[in-house]
DNA sequence: AGCACGATTAACT
DNA sequence: GTTAATCGTGCTC
């Protein structure tokens, strides 16, 4: 994947997030997830992402109404919904749509393209390959847990935001169904909310 | 208070 | 292909 290193670093605004979560999830592939703390900075080309939207979604965390869990999902675009699961995952999306509107982005894979040698220290033992091609492993390496919920996204003083990247050609993205909700009800177990980068355009 | 289960992962056969 | 790990959440009693 081609990786210019003379774009901005500015985080994306909060129009980008206050719309369809399907359009938020579609053009934030190939956006660049970035991680800053002490002296350390990481950047990930967003390679895999899934919609969450609205109460009638039924894979939706948002299918139980307003909790103490899913209040950051009603709340402001642009913030980050990270939530803990299979008590030991944690897992980072970034709410979108109009506020009082409960819906999100699930960043499921990234491809680091910045601070390897920091990653590697921390997936160690892990093959590249393997160490964020998951929505739980990605939080590992960029070192995301509780703290970071409900942090605002468009600025960059919180140490994670996403910032511009490249386009990614419409043939080289994949709609799939979402994973992991097999107990969930049609139509939205198998609705294609997940959009994915072919692997033949990763080089 | 108790319970079933999960937007996953790694380690198996 | 299967399964254990491990605990917060939301639901039922």
């Amino acid at each position: 994947m081609l990786y210019n290193t003379h774009m901005s670093d500015q985080a994306l605004p909060v129009e980008f997030y206050d719309r369809n979560t399907l359009d938020v999830a579609h053009s934030l592939l190939g956006m660049r997830l970035i991680r800053k703390f002490d002296s350390i900075r990481l950047v990930g080309v967003i390679t895999e992402t899934e919609a969450y939207r609205g109460e009638e979604d039924l894979a939706c965390h948002a299918r139980a109404g307003l909790t103490p869990r899913t209040q950051v999902m009603y709340g402001r675009a642009g913030h980050a919904y990270v939530y803990f699961t299979y008590g030991m995952h944690w897992l980072l999306n970034v709410v979108t749509e109009k506020e009082g509107f409960p819906a999100a982005v699930l960043i499921r894979a990234v491809r680091i393209v910045e601070g390897e040698a920091w990653v590697r220290e921390r997936r160690k033992g892990v093959p590249p390959r393997n160490w964020t091609d998951g929505p739980a492993k990605l939080c590992r390496a960029f070192d995301i847990d509780g703290s970071l919920n409900g942090a605002d996204l468009t600025v960059t003083d919180n140490g994670l935001w996403i910032a511009q990247g490249q386009t990614i050609p419409e043939e080289f993205v994949e709609r799939t169904p979402r994973i992991g909700i097999n107990s969930v009800p049609e139509p939205w177990r198998s609705i294609p909310w997940r959009f994915r980068v072919r692997d033949e355009f990763m080089v």
